[in-house]
DNA sequence: TATAATTAGGACCAAATTAGTACTAATTAT
DNA sequence: ATAATTAGTACTAATTTGGTCCTAATTATA
């Protein structure tokens, strides 16, 4: 099925425990010791999420980075498209498409629709979502069987 | 966004000419010459449909492929995992986790919640509602805020 | 029966991508 | 000043993917 890269992986988890800390500043060698990834990573982990407006940061010492919204408000799409950029589900659909074959390469023009779906689902689901999951990991059904056809404010569930 | 291989959008393209050969065979040249796709890449797309029992085959002279089942029977999901095998959204969420760290391991939990409700979505859409929407190019709105919080079946949810 | 057409199944190499690391510059508390 | 810490970038190694090719098996037909 499909994929998403390691990074992407790593970065909810270093995310998740962001969470835990709630609004004060952790480094980035703190977080590599909690997380149990190598501090490099955790690093660079962190710079892309600050580029991405996910984390803000403090340089010097005693800095670290935070969140910059609540979890609620940080959904799996903004986190994905920090990861693996703007690039869409086929090469095709993420812009104008240079084939030579127009007939079939509108094809893309599927995709792109099936690509915007599954992106309407992963701006439902927040980054608290993944660590309430987390938490409760054996109360399965939770997301299972997600209520992706119900409204997601009022009485939502995910 | 998360992206699916080359192989399997020219696996849609294939298909989706394959569709409008009804039940009669065609030959992986013939496919090939019809979707400007190369010969031999054609043929591995049909090597990889035929062993994901998508696609049938006859050997010899005048052999070729045809659909197996009705467009409308085939899903993106299972054309997905023809190319891209049954490997999750994560590593982690695939099968049992090996990592050492538990507690931070079991975020792939959540990952793989997200992947099934994906999977859900995936398995309502089919080789034939691409095969129209190529069709009517420019009819956008088939997809695009494509119904996924409406009933699908009776009052099912996914 | 021989031949040509055609799929099945691997093996293989080149290209592209990803993971992980390292280095230098900028910033800030003490 | 110094030490701690992030920002930015560059680089290398590992992995994955794309594309091609070769050999064996199968089958229509001349």
């Amino acid at each position: 099925m499909l994929r998403i890269s390691k990074l992407t992986d790593y970065g909810t988890v270093v995310l998740s425990q962001m969470v835990t800390k709630g609004n004060s500043l952790t480094s980035a060698s703190e977080l590599s010791d909690l997380t149990d990834i190598n501090f490099p990573t955790v690093s660079k982990i962190l710079k892309i999420l600050y580029k991405a407006k996910i984390v803000d940061s403090v340089r010097g010492a005693n800095g670290g980075y935070k969140l910059i919204r609540n979890a609620d408000e940080i959904t799996i799409a903004s986190i994905i498209d920090a990861f693996e950029g703007p690039i869409s589900i086929t090469d095709c659909s993420s812009d104008k498409c240079k084939c030579k074959v127009e007939s079939h390469c509108n094809i893309g023009l599927a995709w792109q629709n099936i690509n915007q779906s599954i992106r309407s689902l992963l701006e439902k689901i927040t980054l608290s979502d993944i660590h309430e999951n987390k938490k409760n990991s054996f109360a399965s059904g939770y997301f299972a069987g997600m209520p992706i056809n119900v409204e997601p404010k009022a009485e939502q569930t995910l």
